[in-house]
DNA sequence: AGCGTGATCTTT
DNA sequence: AAGATCACGCTG
């Protein structure tokens, strides 16, 4: 396994979106547990041009971490219950970020099972809230980065094949047109697309 | 299809 | 200070 440098990250939002799928999310734990899991979809989140994105009005407390350095881990806490974990894109003080909406178990699955409260394999991950509770990601979390020993991705080997798909992003209530969401096609544990 | 849950942001 | 919203998940 390759692990991906600091470099990886400073691509576009859109780009780093689509260049995301395929990756391994590699999470160190205390006790040396380590979970793994591939990532499968994602969506873009464009910065203070997108009526969607939470620095749409600029910078606040909350979304701060979105306008460091690329490779930075923004999480924010919603609905009462939820954690989502995106990973930050663009220069330094240029906000941006990838939100990650679903991922595939790889390593670690009885811990991310114990985590996530259920043994069901195929819906361990999919969705955002549902992958962060199985990666133990919460607000202590946020502002920290995926060039160190806690969090970092690698290339998977040998390197899989499959095929990209686009569509509108889910569950939000501006800019829903736009072709933001980018996702393994035929990936089972791609998240089901909420209709409202 | 409905609703819990609480932080954050906007409006008064 | 109050109200609205929310990048969701679970039951039914």
């Amino acid at each position: 396994m390759k692990r991906l440098e600091k470099q990886f990250y400073e691509l576009p939002t859109l780009e780093l979106a689509e260049k995301l799928l395929g990756k391994i999310f590699v999470r160190m734990l205390p006790g040396n547990i380590r979970l793994k899991a591939r990532i499968v979809e994602t969506e873009a989140y464009m910065g203070e041009h997108d009526e969607a994105c939470h620095a749409y009005r600029g910078r606040t407390a909350r979304n701060s971490s979105m306008f460091r350095a690329p490779g930075t881990i923004y999480v924010y806490f919603t609905y009462g219950c939820h954690y989502m974990l995106n990973i930050v894109s663009e220069p330094e003080n240029i906000a941006g970020a990838v939100l990650i909406r679903s991922m595939e178990p790889v390593d670690g699955i009885r811990v991310m099972q114990e985590l996530r409260g259920t043994a069901v394999v195929k819906s361990l991950m999919s969705g955002p809230g549902k992958l962060a509770r199985a990666l133990s990601i919460d607000s202590r979390c946020n502002g920290k980065d995926l060039y160190g020993e806690e969090f970092f991705l690698e290339n998977a080997l040998p390197l899989p094949e499959f095929m990209i798909g686009t569509s509108t992003r889910v569950g939000i209530s501006k800019s829903r047109e736009l072709p933001w969401r980018k996702y393994i096609i035929n990936n089972p544990h791609v998240s089901k697309v909420r209709h409202s």
